[in-house]
DNA sequence: AAGTGTACTGAGAACAGTCTGAGACGCGGC
DNA sequence: GCCGCGTCTCAGACTGTTCTCAGTACACTT
């Protein structure tokens, strides 16, 4: 399922997208300001992000910069009330992928999105986005982590509970949800794999000083976290 | 130099599109009707078409399915005199990767086009030329490899599957992709084809001291990389 | 302090992925 | 025909991975 941002200001426009997005089958995460919008975003585990221009803390103009600045080439589609055509045009020269003025149709902006997640979806392998989480980076196509730089060599199932964990930050995944995920959909495997996985990570981790990333939640699961 | 293709039947705005994008330092081919884009189109030579949806003889609606049907990917900006949003919507469902309503204006039109190349450019490593990956120099043209100026003699099949390999640095290729990749959609044969042949040129890149140049990731494939 | 449920860990068996040598086959040149 | 070359399969050796089991450690409850 592809995973959209929605950074607006105004809770009416961020809950109304937020509820036609879903209502399309995409997995929505809003923000409200800026700085927040520019954290979120940096982890690069979107693959699509709607940013409204004027938001406070930090213009939309400046966090689509600092992304790109970033190395982040997530696609962005900006949304602005003005509709000078100077402002389109340093928009998408600051490295957006489509602008929307508002009041927009929402049949356009869905026919926007769906443009951009086909594009994105055709050029990638569907082997998935380059994950970074602090020091942490995880590419999925080069099957390769890192902490500061300094590579992690991680089996296959380690790699995918670890992606897993890693495309969800700040979330508590159970057991079971981690075997679907990991594991898919045979799940032939015991809970007790999670646990020696995750040990195994823990091990390898520790190696390079980032054992302290997998976080246990007992009674619940497992979280890795900033 | 990107080349885009112009397609649209009103000789005052061909000329003035093409003078205005060769200005900024495209290479611009027109075309004034549906059939005769859609064969220029079809060569997959361009980086870019420009597609007035009213045109003689074929609409550009029909242009932009057919290219897609035919799985010509090239990004498609879709022009056009009515602004119904239901007509946006179905361009952008269809394939389409923006639209422009007329009369727009050039500045934002330049800005889309730019953004499209933009992407492109980052999207594909350049096929066809030389390519180089540290003291690794392989030339598809005249199908030859080096290392430190070093040449290495390859037979046909070992030349394509490392030039799939160094064509995607950093990037891990499974068995399957490079069956696709080197031996083309016949697949006649097995996986086991793929490490038969990556022992092969191993054993070749070693002789001038590169055999550590290809990695074996367990469980994935293969990749190349610094 | 004992009891209970949950999480972690070491050992090891079964399994899957990788590499390699031997050889079959087809093709073009001599 | 015979040779060399390139392509590809096969089978065996080897190695890393996966997962379970059984025991231990820990935390929370009564």
């Amino acid at each position: 399922m592809s995973r959209v941002l929605v950074v607006d200001d105004e809770p009416g426009v961020r809950t109304a997208l937020d509820r036609g997005l879903t209502a399309e089958g995409l997995d929505v995460v809003t923000a409200s300001d800026g700085p927040t919008a520019l954290r979120a975003a940096l982890t690069g585990s979107f693959d699509l992000i709607l940013l409204d221009i004027i938001i406070p803390g930090l213009s939309g103009y400046r966090v689509l910069q600092q992304l790109r600045a970033e190395g982040v080439d997530t696609p962005v589609l900006l949304i602005s009330a003005k509709d000078g055509e100077v402002d389109q045009a340093d928009g998408l020269d600051l490295g957006a992928d489509g602008y929307l003025v508002k009041p927009f149709s929402f049949m356009v902006l869905v026919a926007q999105v769906r443009a951009l997640l086909r594009r994105r979806e055709a050029e990638r392998g569907g082997s998935g986005r380059r994950l970074r989480l602090g020091e942490l980076v995880v590419d999925p196509a080069a099957r390769q982590v890192s902490w500061r730089g300094c590579p992690v060599e991680l089996s296959p199932r380690e790699f995918a509970v670890l992606h897993a964990l890693v495309s969800r930050p700040d979330t508590v995944l159970s057991k079971d949800e981690l075997l679907r995920l990991a594991w898919g959909g045979e799940q032939a495997a015991s809970r007790n794999a999670v646990e020696v996985y995750v040990g195994y990570l823990r091990r390898k981790l520790e190696v390079v000083g980032a054992g302290h990333l997998l976080r246990t939640v007992r009674g619940h699961g497992y979280r890795v976290g900033a």
